[in-house]
DNA sequence: ATGTTTGCAAATAGTTTGCATCCAG
DNA sequence: CTGGATGCAAACTATTTGCAAACAT
């Protein structure tokens, strides 16, 4: 990431903590530099020992709730283990998931244009590509009331 | 699913297990009997729940163990929370993901294809959809040798 | 000032492992 | 028979909660 992308990054974080009434706190500040420095997707604890090395001090659970804070204002997402706990699908067929991120349901469905995806070329030369899948994410019928 | 669907489901069931090298037992054909039933995508825990009732002294970890052996002999998967922990991504703007099945790596990739995917009708009736990712499954270059 | 955030600690939940016994092949 | 599978227990890892002190606004 460039410098200048960097500090943009940086200014829309605080500006994003002042929308969501949150207060832009030195722990939060590093954090999210850190968050935003990290290209691996890191676990909270991976972060953790990245924050400590310029907050000594800081908690393994202060870490642990400002990271969560942010996928709920928006600026970082959960992209594995939403909920608690495994999930199990015994569909083995082609098929794609709706999660809603409100009760955590996870609908199946199917769709001809999804399956029939190309996997990108830069992708398929790299990598051995097993499966394909489409998650979409939102608000179920039965919680938007 | 229908009766006629449902036996050949089993049929395959003890296919893939004899092909697996793996024991056809009770235990398991009922925790894949309930898991094929199941259309809510359970967790282990509440696949447990449901496997007591037939099976009143079976244990928490036998369904457990058999449910994370089932997803690596390829007859079923795991949707969600697939390592330990949460991990996050600072990165909001739209792309997609590699994870490699081996070393739990995930890998962004953008690509205009995927961003411009109608969401299907039917679902954009239904639901609210907030975000839409690929994800690929495979294994990573570096863990092919 | 004051209400949010932090750090600490403990509780809870989820996952993994070791091992003796049991049973499907 | 026999090696893999099961049940039990305990260890371990991850997540959540309560609360007093500290801090940003």
């Amino acid at each position: 990431m460039e410098k200048i992308e960097h500090e943009r990054a940086m200014d829309s974080f605080r500006s994003a903590c002042k929308a969501a009434g949150l207060k832009v706190t030195p722990q939060r500040t590093i954090i999210y530099n850190e968050l935003i420095a990290s290209t691996d997707h890191p676990s909270i604890d991976n972060l953790y020992r990245r924050v400590r090395k310029l907050l000594p001090n800081i908690s393994f659970d202060t870490v642990y709730r400002t990271v969560l804070t942010f996928s709920q204002i928006g600026i970082a997402s959960i992209v594995d283990g939403y909920g608690g706990s495994k999930r199990f699908d015994p569909n083995m067929k082609p098929h794609h998931h709706f999660r809603c991120i409100n009760c955590q349901s996870i609908i199946d469905f199917y769709h001809d244009e999804y399956d029939n995806m190309e996997i990108p070329p830069d992708i398929r030369e790299r990598f051995t590509v097993l499966n394909k899948r489409v998650q979409l994410e939102g608000i179920c019928e039965r919680c938007v009331s």
